[in-house]
DNA sequence: GTCTATAGTTCGATAGAC
DNA sequence: GTCTATCGAACTATAGAC
C-alpha cells in the first residue's frame, strides 16, 4: 500500500525519488520555521528549486504530503524510541533530552495545531502518539519493575505525559520569547528524573 | 490609544460597539472550534450576519483582529487572576481548574500558534504571558511564605510553570482523541496541588 | 520524470454609495 | 453605521506538452 485507498488512476512518483524525499525535507523545514499554514505548493516548490506542479506530481494533496511528512517522522523514531529506553542506564533522562530536540517539538506541535483542521491528520497522528506512549511505557515499566524503585503511587505513565506535556510546553514558552521561570523548571525536572534513574540504577546493583 | 500607532486616516467603528464585541465573539469560537487559520473576513461576516467590509471597518487588517482579541481576552483575566489567587483558600487547585477550562485553553493554543508567524501578535502575546506569570508568582509567593511550608527546593515559579504546561499539554492530547495516561496524571497532579494547598492551610493555622 | 499553462477558488483590503 | 462592488493577489489542482 503506497498511497492512501483507492485512489483515481492519476500518475504519482515513486516513493524512493531523491526529489520527493528533498521537498519533504523541505515541507517539514517550513512547517518548523514558519508554521503549517505557510505551506503550500509554491512555497515548497521555491525552496526546493522545482516547480509547483511537481509537489502534486509526487503527493496529489497537501492532505497526503502532510501524511507522507507524519509517516516518515513516527516510522523513523518509532524503533529508535523502544531502543533507547531499554538499552540506556538513565532512560528517563536519555528519554528527556531526545523529547527536547527543537526540531522534533516544533514539528509535532505544528501537526497538533494542523490535526485540528484536518481530520485525516488528526486520526493518523492520534493513532501515532498512542502507538508510541504504548511502546515507552511498555519499554519503561520493564526498567522499573526490575529495578524495584518507589515511585510512591504516581503511574509510571504520568511520568511520560509530564515528559510529553512539558518538552512541548518549555520549547513553547522559550520559541515565544517567554524567560520567567523557564530555566528553573526544566533544572526541577532534570533533577527528578536524574534521581529517579538513579534511583534505578542502584536498587539493581 | 484607541488602534495601533498612527494608522492612515481610515473611518473605524468604536470600542462599546455592538457589533464590535460580536465580532471578536465570533472570531474567538472560529478560533476554539476550527483553529486561527480558518479565521477570515469572509467566514467571520458569514458566522455573524453581516458583510465582510464590516470587519474591516472595525478592525482595519486582520492582524488588528487578533490583537484586539487577545487584548480583550487578557485584560479580562488579568484582574481577576490577581484575585483568584490572594482570595482562595486553595489557591493552586483554584488556579489549575481555571488553567483547565477547554475554550481559553484552546484559544490560547491558537493565540501561541497564531504567534508562530505574525511577529506582531508574537511580541503582543509573549509581553501579556510573562505579565501573567509575575501576577500569579507575586501572589502566590506571598501567600506560600505567609504559610512558610516546605517546597523541598522546588521554585514556586515551576509550580505556575507547570500547572500552565500540563494543562495544555493535557487538553491538546484529549482534543487529539488520545487517552493513555490522561486521566491519571490528571489525578497525580491535582493531588499534588491539592496537598501543597492543604499544607500551607496546616501552617496557617 | 518534469515542465507550462491555466481553470477555478478564496482571500484581504479598499472606494464609494446609501 | 452598514452596504455593494471590485481589484489584485495567492492558492489548489489538473491537463497535457516535452
Amino acid at each position: 500500500m503506497k498511497e492512501s485507498g483507492m485512489a483515481k488512476p492519476r500518475r504519482m512518483g515513486t516513493e524512493t525519488s531523491e526529489t520527493r524525499v528533498r521537498l519533504l525535507d523541505v515541507t517539514e523545514r517550513i512547517m518548523i520555521d514558519d508554521g503549517y499554514a505557510a505551506v503550500s505548493s509554491r512555497r515548497i516548490a521555491k525552496d526546493a528549486g522545482v516547480t509547483p506542479a511537481l509537489v502534486h506530481y509526487y503527493f496529489g494533496t497537501l492532505d497526503d504530503l502532510f501524511l507522507a511528512v507524519l509517516k516518515r517522522r513516527a516510522d523513523q523514531q518509532l524503533e529508535r524510541q523502544r531502543r533507547t529506553i531499554s538499552s540506556s542506564p538513565r532512560p528517563l533522562r536519555r528519554l528527556w533530552d531526545v523529547s527536547k530536540d527543537p526540531d522534533g517539538t516544533a514539528l509535532l506541535s505544528e501537526l497538533m495545531a494542523l490535526a485540528n483542521h484536518r481530520k485525516i491528520v488528526r486520526s493518523e497522528l492520534a493513532t501515532y502518539a498512542e502507538q508510541f506512549r504504548k511502546v515507552q511505557l511498555e519499554a519503561l515499566q520493564e526498567h522499573l519493575a526490575a529495578s524495584g524503585v518507589d515511585l510512591h503511587g504516581v503511574p509510571v505513565v504520568s511520568i511520560l505525559v509530564l515528559i510529553a506535556g512539558m518538552s512541548r510546553g518549555l520549547m513553547l514558552e522559550h520559541s515565544l520569547g517567554m524567560e520567567t521561570g523557564l530555566a528553573e523548571t526544566e533544572a526541577v525536572i532534570e533533577r527528578l528524573l536524574d534521581d529517579l534513574d538513579r534511583a534505578a540504577e542502584a536498587s539493581l546493583t
